[in-house]
DNA sequence: ATTAAAATTTAGACATGCCTAAAAATATAT
DNA sequence: ATATATTTTTAGGCATGTCTAAATTTTAAT
């Protein structure tokens, strides 16, 4: 039995350690948790004591095949519900991380197949992120940040870095949401921003913004 | 901040208190936790700390309004999703109430509403039992144990008492589910045995099958 | 009205998951 | 290479929610 912290820690590792591959920090962890080194370093033993992860002292951890496993069938359900409340319920774009985040960790197989197969199986969630299938295999994205986009391409919204509701009331502010099309129109070397032509304006992102905004080639 | 345990006890005192007027005995809401009587003065003392509940010393306990609010929040909560798993998910009447029990607990005001509003504001859930509205209010039920039926009168199957998959399963096997009419034939007096007509074929139910399938008149 | 039985509460223990403060190990700088 | 800074771990404590065993109160029986 894995309990809701354990997969919080999971989730946590998986996602700083480049798809479980990596060994992850202690603090790295503390600090995308909020929590402390100490209380990491407590998880962390009893993460390896259950085969989820190995551990050695002062080396940072690493997650086990099995932790692997039970991180993307979190990450599965995290994201299927995303799809969910955005599609099905009317929630918008940045209220739908909190809400996610409990429903994540509800226990039934059969519940998280029967949905997503009531979503129609859907492969990326509200942020443009993958959406695992049921044996954990993950369509890559070609996704890319803005700020790696070339001049005078077409490009399309498919996610967002940062995922802070002042990031995403900020998109929705100009317009911005997942399946906008836009023309990179030229790029500032002195401070990094970014003109961009979406539909039929012109809009200047600086580079905080074009560093939190993935983009797919069209 | 109320927890998921403190919401649990809240509902077994709710079921137990007939809807929150009457005072529970320690005893009574332990066997329905399937915990021990110690467990359940622990977590009485703190509902009364957080004046969720009334309580004094081996004088049982009673919910305060506020208590019997957040009752009926999560009892809501339960029945809605109950509706969802059956309505949308393809979930049968015997497997939707493990899961309630864990989604019930989930925290969002605007979830929970959504929902209700995607269901199309259900009033009962798959087992007849009515499902409060945002304002906490209930539509009181008809509903009268098929004991209790007068035989040449027809009827409407509504709900279970007994909802053990056990049960669940003698009525799928008979074809008996939510919605299904049939006529109370004869009563038999010795064993409470009841012959009730369904479509065009007839059906002898024990007393124990009576006393557990709730139906109104049509 | 006593006594026996049942229900309830208290006392003390344990697991989980977090914390602070101090110690130990590792990394960095000169 | 040695001192300093940073990271990580340990030690000990706290809140939640559970348990067992013993003490207390209430209820039922004679």
């Amino acid at each position: 039995m894995v309990t809701f912290s354990e997969e919080n820690y999971l989730k946590a590792i998986y996602h700083l350690s480049n798809h479980g591959s990596d060994s992850v920090s202690t603090n790295a962890i503390a600090k995308r948790i909020k929590t402390k080194a100490s209380s990491v370093t407590d998880m962390i033993k009893k993460l390896a004591d259950k085969d989820l992860a190995n551990y050695k002292k002062y080396q940072g951890v690493e997650l086990t095949e099995l932790g692997r496993k039970t991180a993307v069938s979190v990450i599965r359900k995290h994201r299927l519900w995303e799809v969910f409340l955005v599609n099905k319920l009317g929630f918008s774009w940045d209220e739908v991380h909190e809400v996610a985040e409990q429903l994540e960790h509800i226990r039934s197989e059969k519940l998280t197949n029967q949905l997503d197969a009531f979503l129609e199986f859907p492969t990326v969630d509200p942020h443009g992120d993958p959406i695992p299938d049921r044996d954990g295999n993950f369509k890559k994205t070609e996704k890319i940040l803005l700020s790696q986009a070339n001049p005078d391409q077409t490009y399309i919204c498919v996610g967002v870095n940062d995922s802070s509701t002042s990031f995403l009331k900020y998109l929705d502010k100009h317009h911005i949401t997942l399946g906008t099309q836009f023309e990179v129109i030229a790029k500032e070397s002195f401070d990094e921003s970014m003109v961009i032509g979406i539909e039929d304006h012109q809009l200047t992102v600086s580079k905080e913004v074009a560093n939190n905004l993935f983009v797919k080639t069209n």
